[in-house]
DNA sequence: GTCAACAGGATTGTCAGACATTCTTTCAAT
DNA sequence: ATTGAAAGAATGTCTGACAATCCTGTTGAC
């Protein structure tokens, strides 16, 4: 037997669960930013105790998904222009670092997921469900971050992208904006297809740049 | 007043204190890595009920400080040599990053900060208090992550550098390492002091570099 | 003697209920 | 209109409890 082979089958308990749906919950806009998450609301919706739902929500606490002040509760940050900018510049960092090292080292098996990925997002972009829109993006995303090799910067990256799904899906919306991203991505995959890592970088950070900016213009509009 | 002023004094709640505590106890190496931590003694120790224990423990699991099996409870991380490669890669991005930023943003009191810091470290690393390297060492990055303009890139990099804290010191008490680090901070200190961004970064990436391959050293030689 | 089944204890997961403290809001008084 | 007090709501924390699960050492069979 493989050593270090792992086959635990992890139990999931109320507390995962519970972790689960409510950042499922916050990741799809259920929760307006800056608005007050009540305990006892949030325990009878459900179904679970007190004791697990504050585990819970320590858990995504420590992510960022929630603020905690003590003796005010939680709530969803509502997070400033600052805050995002500081995102997308350490996001920038990390995923074209994980762009070009995935273009170096994904096999075929991963570069079909990716283009099967890619056309879903296809297909999402000229369709007007934005939620679908940000999924099949996330999608695109997270075969790149899981072929780059480095399982942390994958787990980081995620984090990050997380706390800035509420204006990504925004400015998903914008008018052009999905079809901007399309080529962009489109432009990523291609460079990685071809295995050219120079340019993968190059198209990651255009990439990302553009969304900032998408980011920002549907910032200024929309409040 | 200004509109964002945020004179809020927050309480310091028993959760709070918890996950301070452990943390710090964690960092220090109180817990060798793969020990469980059995609810019931920490919280006789640290004189607090089971669930502001669980809370904490649920905070510390997120910040990947603490694992978390179901039903076999919280246990200090053994990270694989996979692990930590992966985690230097990362801190290699982003603190990098940081030095470069910093070299170009710093202002000149908190470069005198940074210079005092150097001192004490300088100090530390002739001593034999082990202890004393991996704080002042890291009191010599805050400054420098505090002043990069880019709070996420800090906090990220705080969390990381946390998850290696037990190999760090180790490599920090092998012979020579510690003089060896003296240089290369010197060097960084000197860039950023000039002004001088490529430079910093240069000084920077080498300086990770060795700090990595002393880790690795280390892990060989003492398991 | 080795291996498997099996108890028993230890530990965690989860809940209910309680109470003091703190925040928020309402309403009255100046 | 501003201040102050009081009521109501929400959180922070604890105790106690019990079922489910894991670990360990013992017993029994081969």
């Amino acid at each position: 037997m493989p050593p270090d082979l792992n086959l635990r089958v992890l139990p999931r308990t109320v507390q995962q669960e519970t972790v689960d749906k409510l950042r499922l919950a916050i990741l799809s806009g259920v929760f307006a930013p800056g608005s007050r998450l009540i305990e006892s609301q949030l325990c009878l919706q459900l179904g679970i105790s007190r004791p697990s739902l504050r585990e819970a929500l320590r858990s995504l606490a420590a992510e960022r998904l929630v603020d905690i002040v003590p003796n005010r509760g939680p709530s969803i940050p509502a997070l400033t222009w600052e805050d995002i900018t500081a995102i997308y510049e350490v996001r920038e960092l990390l995923e074209v670092e994980a762009v070009g090292r995935c273009s170096q080292r994904i096999t075929k098996d991963q570069l079909q997921e990716l283009e099967k990925s890619l056309s879903a997002f296809a297909d999402a972009a000229s369709s007007n469900d934005s939620l679908a829109r940000v999924t099949t993006a996330a999608d695109f995303y997270s075969i790149i971050l899981a072929n780059c090799g480095n399982p942390i910067l994958e787990e980081i990256h995620r984090g990050l992208v997380a706390r800035i799904s509420f204006f990504r899906a925004r400015s998903m919306s914008l008018e052009g904006r999905a079809q901007g991203s399309l080529a962009e991505m489109t432009e990523i995959y291609e460079a990685i297809a071809a295995g050219d890592e120079k340019a993968a970088r190059k198209a990651s950070k255009k990439h990302i740049l553009k969304a900032k900016s998408a980011a920002k213009e549907s910032m200024d509009t929309t409040n």
